[in-house]
DNA sequence: GTGAAAGCGCTAACAG
DNA sequence: CTGTTAGCGCTTTCAC
């Protein structure tokens, strides 16, 4: 390892047992200032620097919790991490982050190699393969934007109000008199994108709308260039005929954006478009992107929150929390069609 | 913890002692292929997940390495950090990442932690302090895009060429004509940003410029808002004078894109404006900026390849690794001043 | 091919 | 106020 200087180095260097050094150490008083003086000084001295993983074998915690993302490179995602990093420091946690890549193996290996690395709990964001609940069976957890199918025994869940979401999107494209609203989201079985779905379709039937209204295009990645691709795929098949897109993703609004613009068709003239999360792209690209502002400062903090809740074994009041989210309303849906 | 069942409890419920289970995890031979089956069949229906903390503190070797990022909300250096995952896992090792936020204070705090969790190594992304050396002494390390101060014992750097960056963003402001070039960077001393000073300071000369010709303001931190509100301050008491502006950061660059064109200043018409790190941002932006692509997959390859050797102490040939860059032209630089 | 036992660095009774 | 000791889960000699 890095350091070989241990607490028995101190220990035979101060002239007092380890036990003496140990308390110290931990603040657990019952030691002279004198002696206390006299350790610290020695551990200064030597830069010594206690392992925590001794300690944890021998207290059997670790406080460290493993946070799960689909994909580090995501703004979105990545400010969820750094509230949810903030509070858990403040209540002196560590976290391990790790990256699924929206792989399923991936999410496998690593939530394995975090099980071994004694993480206490663990958080995932937007993702969470059933089968892993051997696995993590007893690891509390805090799921965002999804509901775990089977009951666990140690979970909640922490959401943006999502149904709320689709509906203010949706309602912002009808009120710019979209007509043909296309709903481009993730093929994911997670319940953020379910709620949203139904948030779309509920705008939609409020506006006297049918089930013939409904067009829904499921992707398999959330990247921007899934969305482009699918995006030239229609329109080179003749498929494309709507005049409003909500794409579940801002990365995925984006895709639409660059595909429609390339081939001619204006935003918001003739396609108006809406994306979710708020991530800073809508906000600088070529047309402003109206999109769903998720609160990650009030999400991180209830995430936290939760989390210890259930691991000190309170009982959770209330298995889901959703947090509000509110409209930016920006370029890409101005004007009317009509 | 998750899961009090042991090697302990394997062994005992297979009938074989707990050395055999250690071996057959292990794969360290000497047992017959029947109690492996046997054992493996008993791992399995336990789901049992070996203690990684406790093997790392009997063999003394953790198989974990920190990096250490200023912003993980920065879409390029979580580029970096995906490259060095990938290039790290395919050799069996786990990854620690911890924000600093561009905070001393905090960065001590974490990498204080890191070393406390025995970490078998670090990569520091564009930074580190030089005071942290007592900790990290003999932990082999890796700098991107820093070189540093005294002479740790075993570390290296790598980085992109940065003054041929830098270099290459002032001529092609140069190249378009532009005769008064500001160059906007970080206060931090790192050599990545001192590289591209001087490649800006290279291009300038080469151009018949002088000394006088060389205008630099350097900002407290990196991100948008920094460059935004400085470039709003000098238009404010009249202190912007150019007509091109190299920033030493994508981010800083959409900051001066915000500032100027809210002020009426028009770009490329009035002011040509490069950026560095080639974030997608760039590429989307009302008008979409040039920038210098950083080729983090090699880059990533490179670090994880040095950290390896230096972890074996092998010799390192060279303490400092250069990738190359290229310029990626786009709107912001187009046309001539003239 | 298998087991017994020591010990990694640390904490937490317990005894003084 | 301080020291002794057992043991966390695991690997690894050394016997058999």
């Amino acid at each position: 390892m890095k350091n070989s200087i241990s607490i028995k180095d101190i220990s035979s260097q101060a002239g007092v047992s380890i036990a003496t050094v140990s308390r110290i150490i931990n603040k657990n008083g019952r030691y002279s200032q004198e002696t206390e003086k006299r350790v610290m000084d020695i551990i200064k001295k030597n830069n010594y620097v206690p392992n925590l993983v001794a300690k944890g074998l021998r207290t059997q915690k670790m406080k460290n919790v493993g946070i799960v993302v689909p994909d580090i490179t995501n703004e979105f995602f990545m400010k969820l991490v750094y509230e949810i990093e903030k509070n858990l420091f403040q209540e002196g946690y560590e976290t391990f982050l790790c990256n699924t890549d929206e792989d399923e193996d991936k999410e496998r290996k690593r939530v394995h190699m975090m099980a071994m690395q004694n993480v206490c709990s663990l958080i995932y964001i937007a993702g969470g393969i059933s089968d892993m609940q051997d696995v993590i069976r007893d690891l509390p957890t805090v799921f965002i934007d999804r509901v775990p199918d089977k009951a666990l025994g140690n979970y909640c869940t922490v959401e943006s109000d999502n149904v709320q979401g689709g509906y203010l999107a949706t309602k912002e494209l009808l009120d710019c008199g979209c007509k043909n609203i296309l709903l481009l989201t993730s093929r994911k079985k997670i319940s953020g994108y379910a709620d949203r779905f139904e948030g779309y379709v509920k705008a939609l039937l409020e506006a006297g709308m049918e089930a013939d209204d409904i067009h829904v295009v499921y992707l398999d990645q959330l990247h921007y260039a899934a969305a482009y691709e699918e995006m030239m795929r229609m329109l080179e098949a003749g498929e494309f005929a709507y005049d409003g897109i909500f794409a579940t993703s801002d990365w995925l609004a984006v895709g639409c954006y660059k595909a429609l613009t390339e081939r001619g068709i204006r935003i918001p003239e003739d396609v108006k478009l809406a994306g979710y999360d708020d991530i800073s792209i809508t906000a600088f690209n070529g047309v402003p992107i109206t999109t769903i502002h998720q609160q990650v400062d009030e999400m991180g903090a209830r995430v936290v929150e939760q989390l210890l809740k259930i691991m000190r074994q309170d009982k959770v009041e209330q298995n889901i929390v959703k947090v509000p989210v509110y409209l930016v309303p920006r370029e890409s849906t101005r004007g009317t069609t009509e």
